[in-house]
DNA sequence: GTTAGCACTCACTCAAATAGAGTGCTAATC
DNA sequence: GATTAGCACTCTATTTGAGTGAGTGCTAAC
């Protein structure tokens, strides 16, 4: 059978009536739209055909349809299509949030966390976003300063101004030279690099070019060596906003899987690992603008099989890249979320541009 | 009337079988407890006293009773008084936890967002805590580096090696010497103050000690007192977890309130101005060993009314204070919450004066 | 003061009755 | 051949009413 003309806008009303009420979607109510001069016996029919396509289905035997998966794959694909248009009508609603973000981009933490909480309010779905991943952000400088008598202070800034700080504790004494010159040394050596670049072999190269203080300055580097490797976990965060928003969208809401689905929003580490895994797969995917959507079943996370996923990549420069996760019942305003998605990676982009 | 004793044994037996099962209580289930060697009859005669003064209510006539806030306040007064047994019983359960905690005291916040989550999944409730408040906290030393040509990375270590980092932009082109000396003119002047001690004459002094700086080092200062004073709302954080444990206790799960309430969770500004209320009014109660709790209405959220809250405020030196909740059902297991929170507390402390 | 006994109340459960929305099919119409 | 009107049918959701059981309050006896 062929999805005609007439089957699409059908298809498509479905949809959308359902989107907005949550209920399936009768004949009826189909024939008195009025792009739509037919009668709902003839729908009826065309609805008949859908269903045999696996474009819809009816929940029980005397309710109206309701899209399957598959029918939302059409139709986010369809949006896809003419996306442009799409872009220009979100965009002015959310200007009047712009000085939040650009008010304080030497913060990127503070920028991201923002920016959740922004597009949860905004689209009145779950919104997360993944930090970037400091061990491929390039190193710009290393400040090592003096705390206490045996503590130091290592401040190491990335590009894109992401500061990083650890404390380590030296045994040996150390006096003000001796600190200048390491600290002269560790920019002369790991600037320009990433943390994943600096391996043994750099470490072991970084002594031998110290020479001289080879004994104290050792301790020093090798504490610091220690620093810049035991950290995965921490490096890459995720910030979540708006996941109680799921509360709005009954469908989600009823059943034990409720708690599960909010639980999954606490479970950071599942979530990273997935918009990592997504950032990792589409970073470089200029075609799709590093937007993807997933639907139902397409979801990587079992607890959110009932959802729908929008993810964008952001990618501000070397190592300064992460993901954005929009979820929300599968029946989300897909135009919608798209839009804003886009005119928010859009302004994140000037503001780090300028910067 | 009187609350003799077998009142009391009859109240604390309704309240604890009330806190297991989150039935009413009936005369019968009453009766057959061993510590009460009397007839259904008579406890319902009891119990319509109880009831009278206020303690207990029933839901509907023909019901069991379950207690009142003013139940519950006898009973956790009751507690209170003989609250060191209660603490050496959780004592152990939470050992194992420790090096979780040891692991990273360099870090305040990874500190407390890991207690968080400890209270939480020790308890089944939700946990919160807000984290020092930066402004109160004596600054240790200050480190001022070069970033990139016009920009400056302050680094502020304060007491308890709380780390704050700062970008300022400055017009004026500076040379190396002239960032070491106001380096070292900064640290000399601030160095043993608290940000809220930092005022303009503070400033105006460090202006005309500058001398012959004065104008090019006029505008650093500037940057850096603006940069210490526009930050109230981001010191104070506050770290949730285990908000989703509400969905344990079905008398908070269920009508519209259960979305009320997670989301009050999620108001980190709320829940920070509460948490810094009851830290500014306890802060310095030794009696109360600066554990507090709040039953039903005496919450200060009006949506958590139907919760009670146990508080902690802990206390590792100057401005290294804050305020530790957990919230769960009016039900919620007093014994244990008091004696998780006191040894969490104890653990913290100590913790700590290693540091 | 305590207890046994009994009438009474009220929430909860279950089943049957009812209403309503929607479909599929057939036969008539364009 | 495509469209439509009409009708029987299906299934959910809501309502109703009877029955059940837990629990109380009261009274009279111990």
């Amino acid at each position: 059978m062929e999805l005609d003309e007439r089957k699409v806008t059908i298809l498509k009303a479905i949809i959308r009536s359902y989107m907005e009420t949550g209920e399936p979607v009768g004949s009826r109510t189909l024939s008195k739209l009025p792009d739509l001069q037919v009668s709902s016996a003839t729908i009826r029919n065309e609805m008949s055909d859908l269903e045999e396509m696996g474009y819809i289905v009816q929940p029980h035997t005397s309710a109206g349809r309701i899209p399957t998966d598959k029918g939302y794959r059409f139709y986010v694909d369809e949006i896809m299509k003419e996306k442009s248009d799409a872009i220009r009508a979100k965009e002015t609603e959310l200007t009047e949030y712009k000085d939040l973000m650009t008010r304080r981009v030497d913060k990127l933490e503070y920028v991201l966390r923002h920016v959740a909480k922004l597009l949860a309010v905004n689209t009145n779905y779950a919104a997360m976003i993944s930090g970037p991943n400091s061990r491929r952000n390039r190193i710009k400088f290393v400040q090592l300063s003096r705390m206490e008598e045996h503590k130091l202070l290592v401040a190491t800034v990335f590009e894109g101004n992401i500061i990083n700080n650890r404390i380590i504790t030296v045994s040996a004494g150390l006096v003000e030279k001796d600190i200048s010159d390491i600290n002269m040394l560790l920019n002369t050596s790991l600037t320009g690099l990433t943390m994943d670049e600096i391996n043994i072999r750099t470490i072991m190269k970084l002594r031998s070019d110290a020479g001289e203080y080879s004994e104290v300055v050792d301790q020093v580097l090798t504490e610091i060596s220690e620093a810049f490797s035991n950290n995965e976990e921490e490096e890459l965060e995720v910030y979540t906003s708006g996941a109680t928003n799921i509360f709005k969208y009954p469908e989600l809401t009823e059943g034990v899987a409720a708690g599960m689905l909010i639980e999954q929003f606490e479970k950071k580490d599942e979530l990273r690992r997935m918009l990592g895994e997504i950032n990792e797969k589409y970073r470089s995917d200029v075609q799709t603008d590093g937007i993807q959507v997933y639907i139902g079943e397409e979801l990587p996370l079992q607890d959110m099989k009932d959802c729908s996923l929008v993810t964008a990549n952001y990618d501000f420069g070397p190592g300064i890249s992460g993901t954005i996760g929009i979820v929300g019942p599968k029946r989300m305003n897909y135009d919608k979320v798209l839009g804003t998605l886009k005119s928010v990676m859009k302004q994140l982009e000037e503001t780090f541009k300028e910067a």
